[in-house]
DNA sequence: TGATACTATACAACTATACATATATTACCA
DNA sequence: TGGTAATATATGTATAGTTGTATAGTATCA
């Protein structure tokens, strides 16, 4: 017969489809669910089901129900906007949010072959690298690897030691501005450690950005990868 | 006991036994069968004998069980009309059916890449997306994603949010008529998300319909997706 | 001996219903 | 107008019933 081996629950069915609904905006902050009622007759299944996957929301939290009230909206994930020029921290005040770094490790090290290539620099050159994690209004969305050319940015390793701003780490060092060069985007799983640190799940799909920032002359000034919390982020592409 | 030496299974002949009582009439469409506990002590035999049999009834189309609720009697499949024109409303009323709609979600934002080649639009573009379900007798019989573009047909969200009829809310918007410019058809299998909205079971085959309406002058009005339950709906080819 | 058909039991997942309790809305009255 | 009570609405909790699934056991037959 008709094998089904991986079969959802309803509950998290629905708990996916709401997730999804927040992900694309159709609720604001603050806003009101439907009732469990509603919802239950919008799924065609029973209310406790829906309370069930309302409760795995609850405890993401991303909403918040409160009793004779309704379920109402805690946060909606993130509108992040891919540009030209990409500022987290302005990103997210723009999107009405609290934005906040913290930095996981930082370190001077020998560039991969990757990052070599990315900054057009030699394999085996001294780059600085940055680990740490973004954070909207106190909940994890990515975790971020940058790293930067030590010998064409000197003193850049105190510079980040100093600031959690990119911007203003560049600018102490020289670079006064930068673009973005190129942004690559791809979809993955998380990895234990990362859903750890995102506090997600294990196997939680992933929004991976590998992008090239450059100076006003064209040469690139850091290599950065990040990954997004699918969840918890939306990205916008184009100019504003 | 009954050692008769015909060699037919205890589950086939209950089968048969419900078979034929449906073949009777003895249940109409979408009522609900005796619970297998029931059947259980009318046949006298154990449950797992009855589910047996039952899932042979399930397999065959003839019924439909839901975990919790029941089993209940599948109604015969919709014939649905594809041609140069469609209309959802009067496609099943033909039929002797009675059809509704239901708004899942309704919200304008930028066009994909897709959308916008249908609809011979620039990518980023506003579209107002209506999400919904459509019904046959009560019972779900697609999902339907449509995107209509906002520029050209200005104040069809309105038009869309106060009638749930496509041929009203574009006639509100000025298009008198539309005919069917294109339809595409694939088999896909359902994801958990729309297997709950059908209330089908996940990875069942769905017929998707991809189709681009076009109003008096040839131009895209509406692109539309569809998926629908592959046995509850027959799509019928050609002119009316 | 092994395969098949059925039985027996237990538990998980979802449904159905009822009721308690908190909140929002409305009606009414001073 | 403002306050209060009544009503409706919505979530929280409890209980029982039904289907789905897993495991193990027994009888029969080739």
């Amino acid at each position: 017969m008709c094998d089904s081996p991986d079969k959802t629950p309803i509950w998290k069915a629905i708990a996916n489809a709401l997730r999804s609904d927040l992900a694309e905006g159709h609720y604001s902050p603050g806003e009101k669910l439907p009732t469990e009622a509603a919802l239950a007759a919008r799924f065609g299944v029973n209310r406790h089901t829906v309370r069930h996957g309302l409760s795995a929301l609850v405890s993401e939290g991303l909403v918040r129900t409160r009793r004779g009230a309704g379920a109402f909206v805690v946060s909606t994930p993130a509108d992040y906007r891919l540009g030209h020029r990409v500022r987290f921290h302005e990103n997210l005040i723009d999107a009405g949010r609290h934005p906040e770094k913290r930095v996981l490790s930082l370190d001077t090290r020998a560039a991969t072959q990757g990052e070599a290539r990315a900054l057009h620099i030699q394999v085996g050159d001294q780059v600085c690298a940055y680990h740490g994690l973004l954070l909207a209004d106190g909940q994890p969305l990515a975790v971020v690897l940058s790293v930067f050319p030590s010998m064409r940015l000197s003193g850049i390793f105190e510079a980040l030691s100093a600031t959690t701003s990119v911007t203003q780490a560049l600018r102490s060092v020289g670079i006064d501005d930068y673009t973005r060069a190129s942004t690559r985007l791809t979809a993955v799983r998380s990895t234990a450690t990362q859903a750890l640190l995102l506090q997600a799940g294990e196997g939680d799909p992933l929004l991976r950005s590998s992008s090239v920032n450059q100076c006003a002359n064209a040469i690139p000034v850091e290599y950065g990868r990040t990954w997004f919390v699918g969840d918890r982020i939306t990205l916008t592409l184009g100019e504003t």
